[in-house]
DNA sequence: AATGAATGAGACTTCATTCAT
DNA sequence: GATGAATGAAGTCTCATTCAT
């Protein structure tokens, strides 16, 4: 099967790059990238480790002097730290922020994050491949999601200690607030960029009138 | 690669039976039941023809009797009507009903929505296949989605013309109230349905809070 | 691979016919004309039982009821009376008739009949399957083509009788002197009907002087 | 269906031999030399490319490393110059040659060329894909037949400039000169080495008193 | 570290043929 | 006699992976 024309242009030409000598942190790495983009726009099964491999200008055989087998990308590609949501900060507080001022900079944030084509993708993938895997996708909510939640609440937390949210039931549990993004970002990938956009900021207005609503005295 | 031991139980196994006649009617829609559990479980291109026409009880050859190629029962697949959601009424006014009692109903329909294999299945292909074939998803979203979506929306305005549920910006728009159920729907299938009870149960109960309070008053 | 595109007139449309209850010995006799058309223009291996059937205006199973296999209508198609290249006399004598007349009229039906569709397919046929089934054609060729040429030496034979033809080492061998007649017809195969004609015309105008040629005195 | 037993000696079990590495010129033209063999036996559509592959000593997916389909194999084959017929001078003068001895030294070249079995194969699958691919052929015929043809006419006009052979209209057009070898070479085909001998010897001697006759004086 | 020819397994698809209706 | 669903075998092609260079 064909896939449609229209695919999104991240997975478009897997374009021979020169061939060039590179460390091997840096050639792994580069595989990590392209793999993601692969796995995510196809699958696991539908990707094929010559594209990948094409992708960072090797052949097949010079990708398995770096990686033992497909499999074996999939593992380390979900284990990376690159497979963290995000590190930056959601939730910041600052010196005499009013709530308004807090919450756009959250929703300017978390919905520049979903814009992220690699986000996506990382998203994607997980979903995908929790019918194919689920263990392995289970390790990665435990061990690389939860520790990235944990921060995130954090963060709420400290904003709560300041004075700038009020301590109630959502603000003691981030996800419930970041729920519309979590719509937002589904949106985006059934829909595609163009017809989403929209959309998102429809979803995004709502949001913000939620978190101001919920989060008001 | 073998897929993780732990994959769910909806993907096991088929039983090979004798040579039965069915009527074409039947057939088709076993195939695409059958082919809704395949694809959804690894994939468009990690699902075999094979296996499928197994889970029905037929030979390769027998199923291509009925479908043209495996192309063919994916584009039928998104296009059947028991891709949509669901027809079941989610916001349901009731005479007399107070908030509470009617924000329980909806909350145990769309969470008994979420539980069902079979919409989780079609989530995760949906989600899976964006990246394959984003102009079929992208169809499935308007033609069927959509549709669906302004059923919801419609069911909420009612409740609000019976005055069970207030007008403002939340009760305007539905899926921004439902967000919380995604949250649910995404971490069932990250974490497994073992593993999510007490996250479900606890997002249940933030999302049962949420809407109390958008739609206080 | 798709066939060009340009391929013969004769193998086009198997459109299906109505569908019709007929004798079984004409019925059998329809199936071992469109076997013909088939096996001739994609080769046994390339023709499918399907095309033949739909050809005749029945299903699979339906010739299956006349013919026990793919296998056996290609064997009576070979034994068949129908693949006597013609029945028609080549050489005939007629009371008065000059050396030039006589000639005339056999370049008339011999190069009418390598014009013939049917005989081209049935040349074709014997050809291509003189690889597969080198026996069957052999066996053709003493059972079929043997008593056909005897037939065309007769009437040869009694050109000489009546002296419109000379006895010589050519009027005793009646293949060599069409061997032109033969070129024609691999030139128009090799070339099709179109682009060979000027060619042909040539070749029927050498034919004519060299039979003059040797037939003279 | 079976072929017959007594398929030419050409067409028989290929012997695999052990992984070997070769450059791709010569796997190429190896592949291309087996194909031959076997588009000829059976045609192209009963031709597979397992057969070919083992022939050559290569699994089939070694073969698909040098050609990408099958059908390339079939353009690629037709296209190559170890097509033409044969680059050996057909009619060639000597000083002081007498028309006999012309003329047998022509017989002797024409009638080892249609008992080579490369030349059997190349006109045996000319004639079965005429009617599969006409275009094909076609180019065939003019890129690579009609060239070779010329070179043949060329020669001739030699001997008649050379005053070995007289001018007039058997010598103007060599294949009618040429037509009974064709003779011998579709009966050789129809009826198979062994059974043909005789018949051949019979078109040679008569092919042989009709050129004296025809370039007589 | 990298290549490219080669491999074995398996995928999709087609087809001659059967069988219950 | 005819049908259409069903089958088993086989064919084309792809892909993860290996190995000699």
């Amino acid at each position: 099967m064909e896939a449609d024309q229209t695919a999104s242009k991240a997975h478009q030409a897997p374009a021979r790059i020169k061939r060039t000598r590179l460390s091997p942190e840096v050639r792994r790495q580069q595989i990590l990238d392209a793999a993601l983009v692969e796995f995510s726009a196809i699958g696991f099964e539908g990707a094929t480790v010559e594209k990948i491999a094409q992708r960072v200008g090797l052949t097949k055989a010079g990708l398995y002097a770096h990686f033992k087998s497909k499999d074996a990308i999939f593992d380390e590609l979900l284990a990376s730290t690159m497979f963290s949501p995000t590190s930056a900060s959601h939730w910041q507080w600052s010196e005499g922020a009013s709530l308004e001022e807090t919450v756009d900079r959250y929703l300017d944030r978390v919905y520049s994050f979903i814009g992220n084509p690699k986000a996506q993708a990382i998203f994607r993938l997980l979903i995908s491949e929790s019918g194919r895997s689920p263990e392995r996708v289970r390790r990665w909510h435990e061990q690389i999601f939860q520790p990235h939640a944990l921060r995130r609440q954090g963060e709420l937390d400290e904003c709560v200690a300041k004075g700038v949210l009020p301590e109630n039931d959502f603000s003691r549990k981030f996800s419930l607030a970041s729920a519309p993004a979590l719509l937002a970002l589904v949106t985006l990938l059934l829909v595609g960029e163009q017809g989403a956009e929209d959309e998102i900021a429809k979803i995004r207005e709502g949001h913000r009138l939620m978190l101001l609503t919920l989060f008001s005295k």
